[in-house]
DNA sequence: TGGAGACTGTACCGATCGGTACAGAGAGTC
DNA sequence: GACTCTCTGTACCGATCGGTACAGTCTCCA
């Protein structure tokens, strides 16, 4: 029987899920608790669960979603249509980069990848690094690469930015993440 | 009021390490349950706590002693001693890709790096990833590199490793893994 | 033969899990 | 003012969490 006062904070969608973002990327999906998306929201259940009926698995389907979307407007566009392949690597390190925060922060489709809970969202991470993939190639073809060379070195900037946030955070030292990036942009263009 | 009989297994402790090992592989440490360890090693949680009192927490600091060791004897010990630097690396890259089963295993240690876990282990973490640093680095200096060099590849080969587990699994491809191996290798005695 | 001690299943504990139900509060609309 | 609709906290649900307690069963050794 609550009698009390209901403070009305009015959240806005948009801005909620860069909150519950991070709940995941810290404590993974298993680990990222109502009670701790609850609490770096402010907002309780009820709230919760008006704006994702499904819970959970909701919350973090669209938190991945956003996270595609960003990668795909400020990332993969530019890997597709620029015509300085130069250039466009460039751009790319820099964002990745700056989305990473030097490898302080981990990459939420990654962690997701090694956990059980790849199975429910299996779909939507491949498809986040198959279209990284794919952009990126489409760029090293342009800059004269053969097909399957351009494919091999994509893949392996991919997983070296990959490897680069676990070494990192493994060793406790974002030196690492920094070193990766020059490497792997000096290899991506290499010879 | 139990009445009834109990089936006695006598299981020893060095069998069920490697069961273990595999639930916190696959579910993470936050996501491998008491039930799920119960069920992997056949055991009930009387017996589980009888071998690891702490419970959980020492299970996971055990399974991760096993894999440092299980690494220390043979990978990071040829590393040190041998006097044939590219057939050190090359039996470590043979290693590694039996160890993670050609991509088709996770780095336990990489996955509890990444999650909130890594806060409980990172002492052990650490010191896995660091001693092979150290020891891969050792090698490649006796091939002629400088300290600085050698250490520089030494950090990329071994994200190079981590990466490709991520990769591989988010993509469902166990040939991104052999392909990362195989430029690993090529990179570390390159030039 | 009869402890002693290692190993076992299971009942149970309080806490917390994800999720539901619902009533109250605020802002608009007529 | 009465109605609607959105947003809110909270009480509550059954299930499961990690962990404890304990009695039963086995093996070994005197």
């Amino acid at each position: 029987m609550a009698k009390g006062t209901i403070a009305r904070t009015v959240s806005e969608r948009a801005d909620l899920l860069p909150l519950i973002s991070e709940v995941f990327r810290s404590h993974g999906y298993e680990g990222a608790t109502l009670a701790l998306i609850g609490k770096a929201t402010g907002l309780g259940k009820g709230s919760l669960y008006h704006f994702f009926p499904d819970g959970k698995a909701q919350m973090a389907a669209e938190v991945l979603a956003e996270i595609d979307h960003w990668f795909e407007v400020n990332i993969f566009a530019a890997l597709r249509k620029s015509d300085d392949p130069a250039q466009a690597i460039a751009d790319m390190t820099a964002g990745v980069d700056r989305y990473f925060r030097s490898g302080h922060r981990v990459c939420l489709v990654g962690v997701i990848a090694l956990g059980a809970s790849r199975d429910i969202f299996s779909s939507q991470v491949q498809d986040y690094f198959s279209r990284w993939n794919d952009a990126l190639a489409q760029t090293l073809r342009r800059a004269g690469l053969s097909t399957s060379v351009a494919r091999r070195r994509s893949a392996d900037a991919l997983l070296t930015i990959q490897g680069a946030l676990v070494l990192a955070r493994a060793l406790d030292d974002t030196k690492v993440f920094g070193q990766a990036l020059v490497d792997m942009k000096a290899r991506l263009l290499a010879k």
